[in-house]
DNA sequence: GCCAACGTTGGC
DNA sequence: GCCAACGTTGGC
């Protein structure tokens, strides 16, 4: 079982609007960096994910999701209409894919992004690496223990 | 809104 | 293959 951080504007989409689908599960589409979808063609079902919640007030693990299907053809890239369009994408020849996630649990106190920075046991993470930007990452089992260890800290 | 950092594009 | 120009991400 592997670890993973997953990228989303709460503003397009949060771990509530998630929480609130129909099976509480939706595709991971619009992915279009190469790394990041490679690294979503790495997940498997059943892997468990945090929900990062970027560009908004208080950036930070807001959640836990789980990899409900594993990587297939995103159709979004074949749509003109769509903002995700991709032209270099076909049918036949898909160049980007998705993933469906499950809710979890939303966590009762989120990691704060300056939380996650102020924690020097997490200063090699991936999301805190100078100029990372990837939408999907992996994270360690250690990494992955100690947000949770924080999420469940009375104070930060 | 600003800007650093990075990825992509396209001319050469 | 190089690299300048441009676009995007995302924290602040």
């Amino acid at each position: 079982m592997n670890y993973w951080l997953m990228k989303s504007e709460p503003d397009a989409f949060s771990i509530t609007d998630l929480k609130s689908r129909p099976k509480r599960s939706e595709h991971w589409d619009g992915v279009r960096n190469y790394q990041a979808r490679n690294f979503m063609r790495a997940m498997k079902k059943g892997d468990l994910a945090f929900f990062y919640h970027s560009s908004c007030e208080t950036p930070g693990v807001y959640g836990i999701i789980e990899v409900a299907r594993a990587a297939y053809p995103d159709h979004t890239a074949w749509d003109p209409e769509n903002r995700h369009y991709d032209p270099k994408s076909t049918p036949e020849r898909p160049l980007w894919f998705m993933v469906d996630v499950r809710f979890k649990r939303e966590l009762e106190k989120p990691v704060t992004l300056t939380a996650i920075k102020m924690q020097s046991s997490l200063k090699q993470m991936r999301l805190v690496q100078r100029g990372s930007r990837l939408s999907v990452m992996p994270v360690t089992a250690k990494e992955w223990n100690t947000i949770l260890k924080l999420a469940e800290e009375k104070f930060p």
